[in-house]
DNA sequence: AAAGTTTATGAAGAATCCTTCAGTTTTAGA
DNA sequence: TCTAAAACTGAAGGATTCTTCATAAACTTT
């Protein structure tokens, strides 16, 4: 379930001072600037390493291609994304069902505001490059903490948990992404907050097999 | 509302004999192609031109260059989808909510399926390129058709028509693009149907402000 | 069938981009 | 302080890509 990096996508070295820690960085967030002020076409190793503030020598000495580079970023962001999502979830266990549906869709919005640029960034490059596998097997995992979290609902019994969590989740991430694309402005966030919390109470209420306690 | 290409965007010139009209047929199906074999990075004028069996040449003399080229081709799939969408909007008009959810989620699935390739081509260059413009035309124009239906619902009314129809598109469009990016297998398609009857019936459901005849 | 128009060709120039490497600077440890 | 390892530099080679244009072929009309 773990996306193993391919050989020719692996970095080329892990820093070990901090100066080049500090370096790794600063390319991680360039790369970020330029998706967002040139777009993934104009995305170039020279324009990172500019924006970076470091030479593009540098750049290979940690990646051995472009690719690995973006490889690199997308997995960094997926991760942050699925541990903070999972850790949230752990949180909302056997609870009722209506609050396990309100804290997914709070936990979803908040973490994917929680770093506005990246996660707009992100999106441009999502289908593109080799990334494929990484990003199935993230949302393998996003699927997993959901399902798992929904059938601890204390109130309430679904039969198709995996069916179910994608819809929820690919539907989640259809609308915050037409929003971040948009611009992402604090008005649509909140009307596209609450708007899912309508959305994953009905779909969760009519999906479910069986409701106690009504 | 109505999209109009920027000056250097447009066409060099319509095709008038057969032979040129097929040509740029051709070049349209190419990108396509070319699109789900390489990859919108490796998307290159003469890898389209080959691929289309003509000349790059001929191709500079319908496109001013590449970025016209993927303009019109985006432009020419999103028209066709609005435009289907919309005339099965107009055969829904006035009937029940149930059978109006439901007709919005077949008619959004059939047309995105008619075409599979294509449908999943696009959405690799989605973000990409500067169809920003033409993808938030068109975006409206579906929130429109949405809302309009959604208003004639017989047995329903709606505060926030638009709001409702923005959630309810992009959530059809995230799922229905995770599935296409995942393969769109049969099956898949199949679940994915199921599911989003079920998440549009809840939603409408819950959204609407108050349910007559019930 | 001849003249004029539309369409097609593809080699080549210009621009851009990826990647390397020999040499320099900085840091860590002895 | 001195030495070895780590980190950084950026010009330049090699490869790819975009776009043009002079020429040729195909089609239409007279």
């Amino acid at each position: 379930m773990k996306a193993v990096p391919p050989e020719t996508l692996k970095p080329r070295k892990t820093p070990t001072q901090a100066r080049s820690a500090a370096t790794v960085d600063a390319i991680f967030k360039a790369t970020i600037q330029v998706l967002l002020a040139d777009g993934a076409i104009r995305l170039t190793t020279t324009r990172v390493a500019e924006r970076a503030g470091v030479s593009v020598g540098t750049m290979y000495q940690y990646f051995p291609h472009k690719k690995a580079l973006l490889y690199a970023v997308v997995q960094l962001h997926l991760t942050k994304f699925i541990e903070a999502f999972e850790a949230t979830c752990l949180t909302l266990r056997n609870r009722p069902l209506a609050v396990i549906a309100d804290g997914m869709v709070n936990a979803f919005l908040d973490i994917k505001t929680r770093q506005p640029d990246e996660t707009r960034a992100l999106y441009k490059i999502a289908a593109e490059l080799d990334t494929e596998e990484l990003r199935s097997c993230t949302a393998k995992r996003l699927q997993g903490a959901c399902s798992d979290l929904l059938d601890s609902a204390k109130d309430a019994k679904f039969d198709n948990l995996q069916d179910i969590s994608f819809t929820l989740l690919t539907a989640m991430n259809g609308t915050t992404r037409a929003v971040f694309e948009f611009g992402a402005q604090p008005c649509m966030l909140h009307i596209l907050r609450t708007q899912l919390l309508v959305l994953c109470r009905g779909y969760l209420h009519i999906a479910a097999t069986s409701l106690l306690f009504e």
